[in-house]
DNA sequence: GACCTTATGCCAACGCCATTGACCAGGACA
DNA sequence: TGTCCTGGTCAATGGCGTTGGCATAAGGTC
């Protein structure tokens, strides 16, 4: 039994499995994924990586300490995703907004994945990067720090919370996923006036907006309302009770 | 093998258990609450309920199609307390404000049962209930049909997000929390400043600021927008890509 | 190249889990 | 009182995560 995980920087011997493949953390953080894709957010199971890997289930307790900390590196791997290629061009606005739609969509290419993760604080090496980029881009943008951080609470958490909240329904199986989409047209728009008016009344335009993710509108108020503080000179508004 | 579900209102016969309970879908949805509070959001079992409930397990499903049915009627009667003795006051900042505060501390109130159900539409009564008080306010405050749409979208998405977020870090048990809450003093307050000066500058301000949700802020941030588009006249925020 | 240490893979087993089908007690209603 | 069928029980199936013990070959040392 692994009373203790090796890092995988210390890690020396790769004895390939009998099957003949060689692990390492990265490789089976990739298998998870592509098993969440195929499975389901369910179907990532220690026997089943260890089936797509060709080594026993157990060897997995070699690499991390059970299937929660898999999971968290499955969430780094996604974080880390979302930052491959991005440069700052300077304008806080552009930059803010770029990297909300980034973190996003890189959890939502894999909703099986975010689903299980974007919930988590891990403290790996690419949520650390995503941090400093934020604060990096408030800080640029002339808020004090005290502000920047409180910018940077909002933001970092909305962007999680949309990811999580949009994955659930992406990654729901086709049929669960139809079904839910029929409940919207089914129950919805066959509410009647006289028990619920406001929903009868925007029936046409709920079916049409509850099929696309609310986190673009709702990152953009997020930067009006920190842009328009920035202008006054006011405060982003404090936490309430 | 229950085929067929029987509806709770058209249930004749309660047939008392062998230890002499007598069910009914409301008595498992608060036995499955109370259980969610003390196993935590993996202690929901179908045979532990059937121990709390004093009736053998797959009596459940005489009730529910499976336990993922179960949780969605968890889901709903959260909801359904958010709104407890709630009046609309007229005035639409607070109204909403108070609604999203409702929504947020109801799920929060049940933390492990919020995790498994903040991110699921159910389609069941108090969840429509609260989406027409939603779009009543909105209309009320002199929103065209479509911008009370957009916002309402907005406003129950960060709503449910925030919960599920915040959820997740209050359901994990005491020993994993107080890790993670190490890990931001341990791993952030430590981080030097040549490889990450923002997050070095800002380290005091992190760790007091991210043991609190930042929902109330977000919420009030969503509302400031909102505002300035309706004094404006200008249209809310659409959704980019 | 031989030897030693030990990292790393494999095996078998444990005690859970959700769900099902067959069965039957006894309440509802005629 | 007799019939029907709801809503309980029982037993079984095939999965799951995790563990302890064991075997073996990789890597370092000489």
């Amino acid at each position: 039994m692994p009373k203790r995980v090796v890092a995988e920087s210390e890690r020396r011997r790769r004895r390939p499995t009998k099957q003949g493949a060689v692990l390492s953390e990265r490789h089976i953080v990739l298998t998870a994924l592509r098993m969440l894709r195929e499975h389901g957010s369910q179907g990532l199971t220690v026997r089943r990586l260890g089936l797509a890997l060709g080594a026993d289930p157990s060897t997995l307790y070699r690499y991390f300490r059970g299937m929660d900390d898999l999971v968290l590196a499955v969430g780094d791997e996604l974080i880390g995703r979302a930052f491959d290629g991005w440069t700052a061009t300077g304008d806080w606005q552009t930059d803010l907004r770029a990297l909300g739609l980034r973190i996003h969509r890189s959890y939502l290419a894999h909703p099986q994945a975010a689903v299980l993760t974007a919930s988590r604080v891990s403290g790996r090496p690419h949520e650390i990067a995503a941090d400093e980029a934020v604060l990096d881009v408030l800080h640029r943008a002339g808020f004090p720090v005290a502000d920047a951080v409180r910018i940077y609470h909002c933001f970092i958490d909305q962007a999680l919370a949309f990811a999580a909240l949009d994955a659930a329904s992406l990654a729901l199986p086709a049929a669960a996923r139809e079904a839910d989409e029929a409940v919207w047209q089914a129950t919805y728009a066959r509410l009647p006036e006289s028990t619920h008016p406001r929903i009868a009344a925007a029936a046409g335009h709920l079916v049409a907006e509850m099929n696309v993710s609310a986190y673009p509108a709702a990152l953009d108020m997020l930067i009006d309302s920190a842009a328009a503080r920035l202008g006054g000179g006011e405060p982003p508004p404090g936490r309430a009770a």
